[in-house]
DNA sequence: TTGCGTTATGCTCAACCATGCATTACGCTT
DNA sequence: AAGCGTAATGCATGGTTGAGCATAACGCAA
């Protein structure tokens, strides 16, 4: 018997005013670092420069250090650089994404109806 | 240092059409099984009859066997009655929302930044 | 036959969220 | 001084979701 029901499920890291670290954000993270500013990492996946603007605006509030370090003007216009702390918490929330996904899928097998 | 980032996070059992079984879904065939009405369970937790209904009728279709059996018109006009599949549906549901429970309050504790 | 309470279903409205656009600030380069 | 590309921020727009209202169908009771 095939597995026709699975479970799914969303996990993220809550911080002092609600969402910290999510899916979405840390993907974000991730352009960033590799993009050097917010604006090419929201085109590369699809997000509004608003949107992306705000998730980074967010995540530097509630992390004691900032993630992300923003600048303006100057060479290329400015532009954005994942700090170390940025570096950590993408570790840290894959690492709990990783056991997750095992999580489910484990007991996807356990479901019987 | 007291845990000012907690892991957070929701899981759901996926069906044929999406979403088969979530927590406010289960929830509800709890409140049909005790009010044996749609219309009583739905404001009972303060969602719109419109809503309840839907979600019924969801989970109905995508389960092998109906969850809830609905009856209209007679003695009281009618009603809704949670069946042995929606009891076991329910129980498999919590089950794996507990453990999940669990594997938040663990990896909370792992989360060091 | 009339009345009642529930299921069943369509339609409109408000809230929320992200998008998109417009504009300003900024600081290096030429 | 002028230009460039990015950060920063306000405002209008569109899409999705659930609430709320209106109405019909149903079947038993009086």
């Amino acid at each position: 018997m095939k597995e026709s029901y699975r479970l799914h499920g969303r996990v993220w890291i809550e911080g002092p005013e609600g969402t910290f670290l999510g899916y979405g954000r840390v993907v974000l993270l991730e352009r960033i670092r590799d993009h050097g500013s917010i604006t090419a990492a929201a085109r590369s996946m699809e997000m509004s420069y608003r949107h992306a603007w705000k998730l980074v605006d967010s995540m530097n509030r509630q992390s004691r250090k900032p993630v992300v370090n923003k600048s303006t003007g100057g060479r290329g216009g400015g532009g954005a650089v994942l700090t170390e702390t940025g570096e950590q918490a993408i570790e840290c929330f894959w690492s709990a994404h990783r056991d997750f996904k095992n999580f489910l899928a484990e007991h996807s097998k356990q479901i019987d109806l």
